[in-house]
Parts: structure tokens; C-alpha cells; sequence
DNA sequence: TCGTGGGCTA
């Protein structure tokens, strides 16, 4: 192989690393760098006129930070020039390789290296693939060291890389542990990053008895000791152990603060969460960054606190936080969990840069407020700006289809799913699609697509037949069904029974209904408890059924009355008794729906505020009593409701709801 | 010229 002649090298060797033109690369640079390298470096390249550079030339060009294709370029220059086997060059080119997160052809130098590596460049290479999520290579390469043994041994470095692998990779555990042994034996457990990484990686692992003995023995603890080790029993849902631990955290920083606030809400603690927010502003010497941002956000979007949410915008505006776009995401989201579509359109509209992530939550946002046609079209217009919708976002466009009734659109997205997007549907499109026909009263092709899933239905589908069932009295399908969510879900049953049981009622069918509630008790499986959450006063109150911890309860409870008593005089409302889970006598029946935690926290609100949009938040599907309930008193009391249930939202104006009572 | 802790939004 013969190359052509260099002749503008004297540019690559001006200050600026200058802009090389197309034709210096002779070829693809991948030429050079592949498996023809060994004959490239024995090419006798004297032909050319000009004086060869020396090795710290190109070391000297690789410290200022050149693109990936200059790298190349570099990189071809030192094979043409028989440098290839100069060490000292290697190191510098795998660095740059790396921090152009080109694993791929970092590897194929270290590789080609003509010797035994030095440790620092197998601990260069480790840690790369530490921080990529095929981190078993970092293993693979550290047994590969450990089989060359000394001089390469590893070194403090090695180690902290190799528990930063395992702890990226659940199939890693057993590795760290046998690896904690070593270092033991090598006596690297006091330094501070080896503690840190295996502290973390303990935590990680959910290994709390291992990671306290690492941090106890630590002769050194920083703010990344404890915060790694907070983070651990924060996973756990240990949060009280994980709070003592942070309130005596030294010198905590955002971070540390970042690690608190998502603990809380990874495992619902909501309110604490944003509690643990209030109390990080009033620490001036630390600022919230994004991931608390993002976190707190997500609390806000699942408690419906859309107070909480607008002054978290007004104050990401204020400090001049950039809308990245993992922040106007979940501003979007944020937005659309408390009701308020516009405002996400707004905040979606005013977005300089738009990304695969924005599409999907405005476009999510969209669907679970039953707008489907604006969602499709939203959706077409992402497609004409030339993105590629992911699962995600095709799982967006289906639940706004099923939602809004939009059959055809929904089927003709589902079957173009592996067609146009190759994208395999997954069980959560196999739930929307049978969702999108059960609930127009395709019982049957809803069925077969059931029969039809290429994997096992899980709880979710059948859940979703169940409940098409239940809207369209289809009694026979709906017990044919409750089976396989008894097979599934042996202990709670997922819910099952309790949509069997409203099956029953709603056909009048109460000794059915009887038995269903006797079986579920013998299992012990009684339904999740009902709860509702309204924001006054950027405070959130919580309600259960018939609740009875409110400090207000009964005044609450009069004002209820009150306007049960003026919805059915004034608005004809009739309690339908048609869900409730008991077989109880009509009077009874009425009672028990009269206390659902939704009705209470209407009446909250109304006892609370004068006018303006009531909102609320429900952990369930509204049942139908009190769907009717707030279309009345939409209409008697003149105002605007807006319930958010466990899959859409409902908007009550004037006596009718935004759901076309469809859902 | 290698080090350790962050998010969960669809």
C-alpha cells in the first residue's frame, strides 16, 4: 500500500488545530487503523521529501483537544510515519479516543499495543468501559490484566474503576465482593476514592450491612462517602434511617441534597419531598441544581400541586436556569399532571430547542387529556420535523387514540409500528391496544388480541378487558377472564376482584357480588383504599374515603351534605349506587358512595375557595357516582372541576365532562 | 494526561 503525499502537513503543526481538507485523509482513515496497520508501519514512507515528526509533536497535537475525525487524522499520520509502536503516543491517542467516546477504535489501539500495556493505560481503558452500559468489559479487561500479573498490577485506580463497573451492572455483584477482597489483601481499602467507589457500590447493591462496615472503617470520610451511603438507604425506602444520616452530613452540597429529594419521591413520600426542597432553600450556601429540579417537578406532576409547580417555574425563570431539556420536560409533565394542558403547550410552544423527549411528554401530556385529535396531529407534526418517535411516543399516540375513542388511528398506529418505526410493540402497547377496543366495545377483537400477543399478557391487559367489560356488561367474557388474573397475581389478584365485583353490581347481580367480596376477604386481598388530593393554599390535603384524620372533618362533612343535598334538589342528581362493593340496602349503598374521597375533596375545595378551578388528584378510576356528582355540581355551583383518575382527565364545565363520559 | 456521589421525564 502506498500513500499519497502529505503536503500540507506543516498546518496540522500551527497553534490552532487548523480545519484539515477532505483529500489529506487519503481514503477512510479507517484504512490505516484496522488490520492492515501492521503493513502500513513497515511501508517505507521516506519517499516524501519532507522531514519526519517526531513523537511529542503529535503528543503535543493530541493534548489540544482535537475532533474525533482530527484524531484520525492524527492517527493515521503516526502509522504513516512508523510511529505506531511508539508508546508514548499510544497512551495520548486511546486518551483521545476515549474522550471522544470512541470506545471502539480506542480498543483497537490497545490492542495493537506492541508491548504489555502499563497499568495506566489498562485503568484508562476500564474505566471507560465503566462508564458505558456494556461495563462486564471492564471486568474482562481486569481479569485479562490480573493474568498478566506483575509488572501491571493493579493499582488504587484499578480498583475504584472496577467497583464503579460492578455497580453499574446487576450482574456484576458478586464480582465487587470478590474483588473487595483483594483490596483488602493489598491494603487500598483506606484510600478514599477505593472507599467511595465501594461504599457506592454496596449501596447500590442494596447491601446496607456491607457498605456501613466500609464507611464505618473508613479512616476518612468526605461528602461522597455519605452521600453514597444516604443514597443506599434512601433506595431502600429506609428514609428515616437515610434523613438522621444526611442531617449529620458535613459540607452537603447540591448533590447530596439532589440524592435526599429523589429518595423521597422514588419511594412516594411526596410531600416529604417537597418539604425536603423548602428546607434546601433556606440554605443559601447551596442552589438546587437540574436533578433536584427534575425530581421535585415529578412530586409536584404526581401530587397535582400545581402551586408548588408555578412557583418552581417562576423560579427556574428567575435564577436564569437554562430549559434544558430534561427541565422543560418535566415542566411539561408537570403541567399536564395538574391539569393545566396549556400552560405545558406554553411552556412547549416557547422552547428554542425541541428534542424526542419534549415531543413525548407534550404529546403524552396531550393524550391523557383526552385530546386525541390534537395529540395525532401533534404527533404528525414531530414526524415533519424529521424526528423518530420511540416507544414511548408511540405508547403517547396510542393512549390518546384510546382515550378520545379514535379506533382506526389507534389500529393503523399500532400496525405500523414495526413497518414504519421498527419498533417492536410492547406489552404496554399490546395494554393500549386492547384498551383502544375494549373500550369501544370490541370485546371480542380485543380478546383475540390478547390471544394474539406474542408474549405472556401480563396483569395490565387483562385488567384492561376486564374493566371494557365491566363498561359494557359483558359478564360472561369479564368471569372467563378474572382466571388468568388469578394466575398472575395470587396475592392482591391486581385489582382484579374488585372490577369483577363492580361488574357484578353493575349488573344487579349482588349475590355474585357477595361471593366475590367473601373470596376476597378469605385472601385477604381486599381493593386499594380510595384517596384524594387537593392543593389550597399551596397546601395539599389528603383524603381517604370516608375520612376521618382531616382537622377539618366535620365541617367538611356538613359542607357535603350540603351540596348533595343542592346538586339533587337543584341539578336532579341521583346517586348511582351502581359500583359500590358492598351488598348493602339502597340507603346504606348511598352512604358509602356519598364518602368517597373525591366527593370530600370537592367539597374541601368548595368550602375553601370561591371561585376558579377546583383540582383534584385521585389515586383510582372515578367511579361513576361521583363522575355524575361533579358534572352537577359543575353546573349548581358554577364551576369549573378538573379531577385528575389513575389514567386520564376529567374536566367538568356546565354540567358535562371533557371525557364525553368515555373513559 | 486515570479517581469516587445525581434525575426518572415520557
Amino acid at each position: 500500500m502506498r500513500f499519497t503525499p502529505l503536503p500540507k502537513l506543516s498546518l496540522l503543526f500551527s497553534t490552532k488545530i487548523p480545519r484539515l481538507q477532505e483529500p489529506f485523509y487519503v481514503q477512510s482513515p479507517l484504512v490505516y487503523i484496522s488490520s492492515n496497520t501492521s503493513s502500513a508501519i513497515w511501508e517505507p514512507s521516506g519517499t516524501s521529501s519532507f522531514s519526519l515528526p517526531s513523537h511529542s509533536t503529535f503528543v503535543q497535537l493530541l493534548k489540544k483537544r482535537p475532533s474525533l475525525t482530527q484524531i484520525k487524522q492524527i492517527h493515521a499520520q503516526v502509522v504513516t510515519h512508523g510511529l505506531a509502536q511508539n508508546t508514548s503516543l499510544l497512551g495520548p491517542l486511546i486518551h483521545s479516543y476515549i474522550g471522544c467516546r470512541n470506545l471502539s477504535f480506542a480498543r483497537i489501539v490497545f490492542d495493537q499495543f506492541p508491548s504489555l500495556p502499563p497499568t495506566i493505560i489498562w485503568n484508562l481503558m476500564i474505566q471507560a468501559y465503566s462508564k458505558t452500559p456494556s461495563s462486564q468489559e471492564s471486568l474482562y479487561l481486569f481479569h485479562q490484566m490480573l493474568a498478566h500479573g506483575r509488572p501491571t498490577s493493579a493499582d488504587k485506580y484499578t480498583f475504584t474503576f472496577v467497583f464503579t463497573a460492578c455497580s453499574r451492572h446487576p450482574t456484576l455483584r458478586g464480582y465487587g465482593e470478590n474483588v473487595h477482597g483483594m483490596v483488602v489483601k493489598d491494603g487500598y481499602e483506606s484510600d478514599i476514592f477505593v472507599g467511595n467507589s465501594l461504599v457506592n457500590m454496596y449501596s447500590i447493591f442494596s447491601r446496607m450491612v456491607d457498605a456501613k462496615r466500609v464507611f464505618d472503617e473508613m479512616p476518612q470520610r468526605d461528602v461522597i462517602t455519605w452521600t453514597s451511603v444516604v443514597k443506599g438507604y434512601a433506595m431502600r425506602g429506609e428514609l428515616v434511617r437515610a434523613r438522621e444520616l444526611f442531617d449529620m452530613m458535613p459540607g452537603r452540597n447540591d448533590v447530596s441534597w439532589a440524592v435526599m429529594v429523589a429518595g423521597y419521591v422514588g419511594h412516594r413520600f411526596y410531600n416529604e419531598a417537597l418539604q425536603c426542597f423548602n428546607d434546601m432553600l433556606c440554605h443559601d450556601e447551596v442552589k438546587p441544581n437540574e436533578a433536584v429540579l427534575v425530581s421535585i417537578l415529578s412530586a409536584c406532576a404526581h401530587l397535582g400541586a400545581l402551586d408548588q409547580g408555578k412557583w418552581i417555574h417562576v423560579y427556574i425563570d428567575k435564577n436564569r436556569i437554562l430549559l434544558s431539556s430534561n427541565i422543560s420536560t418535566a415542566l411539561i409533565d408537570m403541567y399536564a399532571k395538574c391539569g393545566r394542558i396549556d400552560c405545558a403547550r406554553r411552556v412547549f410552544d416557547g422552547l428554542h430547542k425541541r428534542d424526542l423527549l419534549t415531543w413525548t411528554s407534550m404529546i403524552s401530556g396531550l393524550s391523557m387529556h383526552g385530546l386525541g385529535a390534537e395529540c395525532l396531529w401533534t404527533f404528525s407534526e414531530m414526524l415533519a420535523e424529521g424526528f423518530k418517535p420511540d416507544d414511548i411516543t408511540l405508547l403517547g399516540v396510542l393512549n390518546g387514540c384510546s382515550h378520545s375513542g379514535l379506533v382506526e388511528e389507534g389500529l393503523s398506529i399500532f400496525h405500523d409500528m414495526i413497518p414504519l418505526w421498527g419498533i417492536v410493540p410492547k406489552l404496554e402497547h399490546y395494554g393500549c391496544l386492547i384498551d383502544l377496543l375494549g373500550r369501544a366495545g370490541r370485546l371480542e377483537s380485543a380478546f383475540e388480541a390478547i390471544k394474539s400477543m406474542p408474549m405472556e399478557p401480563d396483569v395490565v391487559a387483562w385488567r384492561a378487558l376486564l374493566s371494557a367489560c365491566r363498561i359494557h356488561g359483558d359478564v360472561d367474557l369479564g368471569e372467563r377472564i378474572i382466571n388468568h388474573i388469578a394466575e398472575l397475581c395470587p396475592g392482591s389478584h391486581g385489582g382484579g376482584y374488585v372490577l369483577l365485583s363492580n361488574l357484578y353490581a353493575s349488573m344487579g347481580q349482588w349475590e355474585s357480588v357477595t361471593k366475590v367480596r367473601k373470596a376476597m376477604s378469605q385472601r385477604g386481598s381486599e381493593g386499594c383504599p380510595g384517596c384524594s388530593w387537593i392543593e389550597i393554599d399551596g397546601v395539599v390535603h389528603e383524603f381517604l374515603a370516608a375520612d376521618k384524620l382531616h382537622p377539618r372533618i366535620s365541617e367538611i362533612n356538613k359542607k357535603l351534605n350540603e351540596v348533595l343535598r343542592r346538586i339533587s334538589i337543584e341539578g336532579g342528581y341521583v346517586p348511582s349506587t351502581k359500583q359500590v362493593l358492598f351488598d348493602l340496602n339502597e340507603e346504606d349503598k348511598e352512604q358509602a358512595v356519598s364518602w368517597h374521597s373525591e366527593k370530600l375533596a370537592v367539597a374541601f375545595g368548595l368550602l375553601s375557595t370561591q371561585e376558579g378551578t377546583i383540582r383534584i388528584t385521585k389515586n383510582l378510576r372515578t367511579c361513576e357516582d361521583c363522575h355524575s356528582a361533579m358534572k352537577t355540581i359543575s353546573l349548581v355551583f358554577n364551576r369549573e372541576i378538573v379531577v385528575r383518575d389513575r389514567s386520564r382527565f376529567h374536566t367538568f364545565r356546565y354540567g358535562n365532562c371533557s371525557c364525553t363520559d368515555y373513559w
